[in-house]
DNA sequence: GCAAAAGTGTTTCAATTACACCCATGT
DNA sequence: ACATGGGTGTAATTGAAACACTTTTGC
């Protein structure tokens, strides 16, 4: 008698949003809770099982749509846990992680049984889940300083200080700005747009766009 | 009807031993022949189903006991690849990437219908493979810069020099002896032994270890 | 004019690189 | 003694960090 392997796919979906308390940008994440044993009635990750057809990362951007309604504008795959002792069932995931625009965050429609927490406050969640937030954060505070993806966070038009704020919210830091924005403008692949950001109660400061090569 | 999703491990499995031609020590790797379609009679890396009783790990590591008769001195997962197009059948390989020391390397006894092959020099394998390769070389090059896996292709003692040709081999360059020591005993953790190589045509150079915290 | 953030300049400090030179051993 | 790699010293270069200072807007 074989006994099935589950193969499922599970997502841990990133936003940035002002933090309740000190009202900073924080990093955010979905929970969806579990309607059935194990762990019934526990917070959870985003996922389900993995379809016939479906691609591995096709399967995290549906498991993002049903959630948060939205296109991920990063999806990375994490890691594949497949421990014996994951869930009274065999159980392999695939994870990935996937980083949400602010701007589109606001038109986000979450689906039944989903809620939003702070990525460092979440409760005691089913499975190994806790471990698995847990270290995709650290590789998006890790990757973020070497890597491009802190403009997942912007818009296509950004200004630096904005971008600054990107990295300070992730790593939770402060950043010279003088500093930060010479190291940024010293990769020739941001390039002013000429356009300047107004509204501001100050020195309206220049746009710029990340060239794509 | 419920189509199957087969889900395997598989093992980039690397060694130094001299290249053929230059001599120099530079990255090996074991591959298996085909013995069943689909790709009869192409090289592949070793792999097998993963059995409900086993670990991921668990798994390489047996696949790695039953080519190279090893124990890897390193074992790491890289990546988890289940493109739709990857086979006729639909199978999810959850890839590791092992290193093992060239001193056990020489106790290696190769099974059936198993090859070694320079790692830059790989023929045309089954599936995907030559991409998984690609990717675990890229990977242990980078990784090497930034972290103490070189140690798990040296000995418990080591000298200096033993361990920037290592790195030598790993990145294909060239690096100053006195820089590569002063960087690699900049690291609080490599400690002398007080023994010194003998047997060297020339001034005995000194023993270190790493200090497991 | 004043506040506030944008943007520039400058000084200091640490790390990397290149390379000259001395040391200890086998032959 | 001399060839060879082990090991030390040091000047030049580069980049990160700290911080003073000027600019441009809204109010």
């Amino acid at each position: 008698m074989e006994q099935r392997i589950e193969l499922a796919v599970s997502t841990v979906i990133f936003a940035l949003r002002p933090h309740p308390v000190s009202g900073r940008d924080t990093l955010w994440l979905p929970l969806v809770r579990r309607i059935r044993e194990p762990f019934l009635g526990r917070w959870a990750l985003p996922g389900g099982p993995l379809e016939p057809a479906e691609d591995l990362a096709a399967s995290a951007r549906t498991t993002l749509r049903r959630t948060t309604g939205l296109e991920p504008s990063h999806l990375e795959q994490l890691y594949s846990f497949g421990g014996i002792d994951r869930s009274p069932d065999r159980v392999v995931s695939i994870v990935y992680w996937a980083l949400v625009r602010p701007d589109e965050d606001a038109r986000a429609i979450d689906g039944e049984n989903v809620e939003w927490f702070v990525a460092d406050e979440v409760p005691d969640l089913a499975f190994d889940h806790n471990d698995i937030v847990e270290y995709a954060l650290r590789r998006l505070r890790a990757k973020i300083t070497y890597s491009d993806i802190a403009h997942a966070f912007t818009g296509e038009e950004f200004t630096i200080a904005q971008l600054r704020e990107v990295h300070e919210a992730v790593r939770q830091v402060r950043l010279d700005p003088a500093n930060f924005r010479r190291q940024t403008l010293a990769n020739p692949r941001i390039v002013p747009t000429g356009r300047h950001l107004t509204g501001t109660s100050h020195r309206p400061p220049a746009l710029y766009r990340l060239e794509t090569p």
